[in-house]
DNA sequence: TGGACTAGCCTGTATATACAACTTTAGGAC
DNA sequence: GTCCTAAAGTTGTATATACAGGCTAGTCCA
């Protein structure tokens, strides 16, 4: 890592997020003061503070005047990353979650899978399938591979009480997400689960998401079109209206 | 305006974006440098510093050392919200966009249209409907109404030769964007423009766009879900890699 | 025991200063 | 005229210092 070229801010910066991103500092956990940069790195405190104020921009701390600098935790900073969980979604919206685990089970990786994750055939997954509910109608299927090594305890979990998406998000910080989405007729299995009509179009949203530098899930969620719907909305940066608030609230997709 | 209780480099920031949205600054105008901003606003220069830095994480302006800040032109800034223009994106994949403009007419607007653009019923907006193809095959049916008063020479545009989106940017920035996606199924009119199989679905983007503080134009995007996707990536913030670089290469097709 | 107060740490902001690197321009040497 | 160089202006970074205001814990007093 060639710090010496790098301005002595972005050092600190990426040291930082170096501690986050190996957990090494976890949510909620204490960042040194700018005080103690001072002392330990041998730098101005205003050269800390723009590290600092830099990094709260970026959502991974959270700074409070008198008390001091704090890791943000997995779920901001996946908000951050516009990655959302069908049941903050639903409870956001005051309706009633509910979810039907079909599977979970320990499998080998196929073709598409395999490839969709980087690893060789045969690599052992978690297949999960599961159908949430909002206030009782079937509204998303989720078909998702989970890479066994990140989540060894992948099927000992109860996801109809912690989604697969927040169990995973409390395993490690996600990184990074790429998502696709599609309009598609469902198959016969999917129509019946999600109790649609014969002539109703499904939202596909295929969603791949990183940890520790790797993918380690990708997720094919089903919607019924005339039930479902992606919503975004953009501001400018910088705002006066406190931007970032305003950014945290759309739902997943953007355009 | 109560400027008194924020701090002067948001003030400073604040005066900037002003003179921007009014257009007192244009694209590729010459924003005060860092010493002008000493001796006129009465500050120290790295309070300027910090304003125009910011400035330009939030890409109102872009900076050179040793000419000065300039700002942004309003296409880099729409790309900040992630509003897309289909010429570009077939572009960007190496191929050839034409367009079939089916109309582009006056009108008084009717129910949702006004309240898409909270105006009264009546008041005059123009109605257009083109059809984008790319390398010869329909991908886009764009339904788009615009508000009168914001773009009075609209019906004297070409629009197979300047895209709507594009032209709507070149008249002042975009500040704001709302999105909806939905899967649907289509009339039998855009089935017929999307040359559209049967059980073929359709990606419906429903788009609002902003200027001057209101809303100025409501567009309807149908494509083929066949031959059209949506897709998006996302990088955390402040990763070394310019990570708004990469947020930027959204829609693509699929072959 | 309970409440008020203060000392100490923390962040947030603002200033003055300094040096490095880059760009343009002007002037001088050839 | 052309090339080289120096100067001036610009951004980018780093430091030292200062004061205001928020939060906490501990102390002191009633």
């Amino acid at each position: 890592m060639s710090d010496t070229g790098k301005p002595r801010y972005q050092q600190l910066k990426d040291l930082i997020i170096t501690q986050i991103s190996t957990g090494e500092l976890g949510p909620h956990d204490r960042v040194p003061s700018e005080n103690e940069l001072v002392e330990r790195m041998q730098v101005s405190r205003m050269t800390a503070n723009r590290a600092l104020r830099e990094l709260t921009d970026e959502g991974y701390v959270e700074r409070v005047a008198g008390r001091g600098t704090f890791v943000s935790d997995f779920r901001s900073r996946s908000h951050m990353l516009e990655v959302h969980n069908i049941a903050d979604e639903i409870a956001q919206r005051g309706h009633r979650h509910s979810c039907e685990v079909l599977r979970n089970s320990r499998q080998h990786a196929r073709g598409e899978i395999a490839k969709a994750l980087h690893v060789r055939q045969g690599t052992d997954v978690f297949h999960l399938q599961l159908v949430h509910f909002e206030n009782g109608m079937p509204i998303q299927v989720e078909d998702r591979h989970v890479l066994a090594e990140f989540a060894p305890d992948c099927d000992r979990q109860n996801f109809s009480r912690v989604t697969p998406s927040a169990y995973l998000s409390s395993i490690a910080p996600l990184q990074e997400a790429e998502q696709i989405v599609r309009a598609q007729m469902p198959n016969a299995a999917v129509r019946r689960q999600l109790r649609m009509t014969e002539d109703e179009a499904c939202l596909v949203v295929m969603r791949r998401t990183w940890a520790h530098g790797r993918p380690v899930t990708f997720a094919r969620l089903h919607h019924p079109g005339s039930r479902y719907e992606l919503t975004g909305h953009y501001t400018p940066p910088g705002t006066t209206t406190s931007a970032s608030a305003d950014v945290v609230q759309l739902e997943k997709l953007q355009p």
